[in-house]
DNA sequence: TTATTGATTGACTGATCAATCAATAAAAAA
DNA sequence: TTTTTTATTGATTGATCAGTCAATCAATAA
């Protein structure tokens, strides 16, 4: 059975797995033997290929990530003018599958560990940066005021998740509601 | 030495040393046997006070969020006005006390918490109930739409500290700033 | 065929910890 | 005084895990 290049398949593997498992505990403390299992391979092989545990974490953070960040820019294919790109990096944001358990948790769970994990906090920041260039592009066709409406309404993001992860009752109508009717306040519309 | 009327005592010296531990770890991953050093007492004696180690993290986590809610109050004293008391509610949000390490790292990390335990999860919905009902009471005096307006705030607050904290350069004057600037927003305020 | 390399296992090690327990000592109650 | 209650220690237990390692197997290259 054993073939070469089995390397990207495991990696994959090990990655998806951790995802559901970081789900299943709703935590980081998942141990690489639940990984590897779920993988379908040995604790040894999880270790031959990611090197140690955390590597294993930081990949799966990485893939969850990546994946919004692509699912994000389909979303922002359609969009025409500033406003309704602004409004799909909105929607984006709250779209279904980042609620799912398995991502909810890993988010949560690293805003915790990003304060003690260089790497982590990287990530973070990354994403943080992302986000703020995605709103910022086209608040600035809109506002002179476009650098501290990007903060805000970038905090604003994060906070409508942070807490309809924390309630833990999936996808919520509500959160791209509450963030687009900020929106529009800040841009000084009539509603 | 052994004197009676020891308990509140070494539960005081226990929580002030678990929130210290936490600072110093940047997360919730301490030893027992450390808070116990820290706190002067042997391992078994912190156990034989607090049942176990998450009953010790819990009530730093309580002692945490009830300083922070008494500072609150003192904060809101002075104030008259519905504007005054919701700008004062936002600054007490952001004062300088709610900025040291210790806190911000036992927050971050309670979030991951209060995802796979009840009594972390309880305490997050006492603190975001205790902030939504202090927004609400000012707003309905100046708004009718009191409720989607504490909703946003109330997010924008959590997301504008995770920020904030996240980044760990200690106290943001930005953060009040960002917040009462959209709250100007939402209630129609011309700039 | 033979050597080499990649894939794979699972037992093992070493370390860490939470929790327990028996023992001791001082204060308070009887 | 004797008994009971409270305070206190630190050694010990038992469990958990990350990471390592030697050994095996199969495919490919020489």
């Amino acid at each position: 059975m054993p073939k070469t290049g089995m390397e990207p398949l495991r990696r994959a593997a090990l990655v998806d797995a951790a995802i559901i498992e970081i789900g299943a505990a709703r935590s980081l403390d998942v141990t690489v033997a639940q990984i590897a299992r779920r993988a379908g391979m040995s604790s040894g092989l999880a270790h031959h290929y990611f090197g140690g545990k955390d590597q294993m974490l930081l990949a799966a953070m990485k893939q969850i990530l990546s994946e919004f960040s692509q699912k994000m820019c389909a979303g922002l294919q359609h969009a025409k003018t500033p406003r309704e790109r602004l409004e799909a990096v909105v929607h984006a944001n709250f779209a279904d599958h980042v609620f799912d358990r398995s991502k909810t948790s890993a988010w949560l769970s690293f805003y915790g560990l990003a304060q003690s994990n260089d790497q982590a906090a990287y990530l973070m920041r990354i994403y943080q940066r992302r986000l703020r260039s995605n709103l910022l592009f086209d608040l600035k066709t809109l506002t002179p005021r476009a650098d501290e409406i990007a903060a805000a309404l970038g905090a604003l993001i994060d906070g409508v998740y942070l807490r309809a992860a924390l309630t833990g009752t999936g996808p919520d109508p509500k959160a791209s509601e509450t963030v687009l009717m900020t929106l529009n306040a800040l841009l000084g519309d009539t509603q």
